[in-house]
DNA sequence: CATTATTTTTAGATTTGTCTAAATTTAATT
DNA sequence: AATTAAATTTAGACAAATCTAAAAATAATG
């Protein structure tokens, strides 16, 4: 029947990956994405390829099905959904939400998930700018590009963040680099993205890593 | 640290049996809770005696520790606040909610489980009309009394029920027994407690393990 | 109080997801 | 193309939670 919290996980991680060359996700980078061995990752791409969630040949990576590809972005449409929840309702930062919409993703109910959706108000995107899919996985695309691709002169307003890791966000907070500010570029370096930027009067340096993470709208 | 979410329905379920003789909770009661096998229960009872959660001893049953008590407390208020929000903010009813919170109460996050009873206003029972715990696991007394109590004559008003099993709670829903009715008590069989009662100007007969569970605010 | 009956525990096996270490396949380099 | 390097898979083991069947302890009954 339904899926364990693990076999959740590692969808999610494929889909995340996904977004790569061919679409085809190798055993490694999903091990990376999920903090484990390998070995593991072989094990369950077996399982999940015999639930016909993904097709995977031996030493050539894996891709999701429609079916696999189906289920893991029900799983993103709920982790944004709650995060909505978490900042929206429940008045919690930006940077703490992230951990507990991971739990909150796994709960099994899809009235539960369309009865928040309308009682948040049907929102297309969540706190940190990520698009949310809809019932059929379909999503809204944003106009919106990172940090580190503008050059001299240009400016705009921080949307969110690619990333959704608890410390990246603290940091960013700290700098007050949060949704809704406007941004100015005063330089990029050609060779690794470097940017110096200003922000609200306060001049700021990012590296070329953290930039690539932020997204901006350009006004 | 934290404990399984195995671990956790455990303690849950001695709580819950604690309400008998002499608070020690039998091997087979549990199982008959949790719908697992007496060995298992045995097993998990050594683990948790080993964690300081409860006191145990062979073929003697088991009791909550102050520690264990403090745990099982804590998602009894988790459960229950849940309970509320998916009532109160998202619609849902009264015999549908159980499973989902069941899962929900599982989720780890002090922070979030405190935002969460400010935004519901910090209610002092659940849609069933249990008392709510606070974070200190204390919680108000309600005065009721089952249905199965009162005697001919008697009337008062549907505060909630005692058991949360899924078929229970649409059974009653069916009847139209939901919190706020007024009922009164036509009936009481002296052997069995069967009831026969009027609710909202029709007649109906419940059986006394039925009534047993459906608690009443006298007037 | 001796003997059933019931409850509980032990013993051994199973499933899920994980690991390390060794073997194999693919990719990179000279 | 041969050899080294990297990635991936296999083999074997382990921890958590469960099960069935058999043994042991407690409770109930004549």
């Amino acid at each position: 029947m339904g899926l364990s919290y693990v076999e959740e996980n590692y969808l999610k991680a494929i889909l995340k990956l996904s977004g790569t060359p061919n679409g085809q996700v190798s055993t490694n980078a999903i091990a990376a994405q999920l903090s484990t061995s390998a070995a593991s990752v072989t094990d369950m791409l077996k399982k999940l390829s015999d639930k016909d969630l993904i097709a995977y040949k031996r030493y050539k990576g894996a891709s999701l099905t429609s079916e696999g590809q189906r289920i893991a972005t029900t799983l993103v449409r709920k982790h944004r959904l709650w995060e909505v929840f978490l900042v929206q309702s429940l008045g919690m930062t930006w940077d703490e939400v992230h951990d507990i919409a991971e739990e909150l993703e796994h709960i099994q109910s899809d009235r539960l998930i369309e009865s928040l959706d309308e009682f948040l108000g049907f929102p297309k995107f969540d706190p940190h700018g990520d698009p949310i899919p809809n019932a059929e996985g379909k999503y809204t695309l944003r106009t919106q590009v990172p940090l580190s691709k503008l050059t001299e002169g240009q400016q705009g307003i921080v949307i969110g963040v690619r990333e959704d890791e608890s410390a990246f966000l603290k940091h960013l907070n700290e700098k007050g680099l949060t949704p809704g500010k406007h941004v100015k570029v005063l330089t990029n370096d050609a060779y690794d993205n470097t940017i110096r930027l200003v922000l609200e009067d306060k001049e700021l340096n990012l590296s070329g890593k953290v930039a690539g993470n932020i997204m901006i709208k350009l006004t």
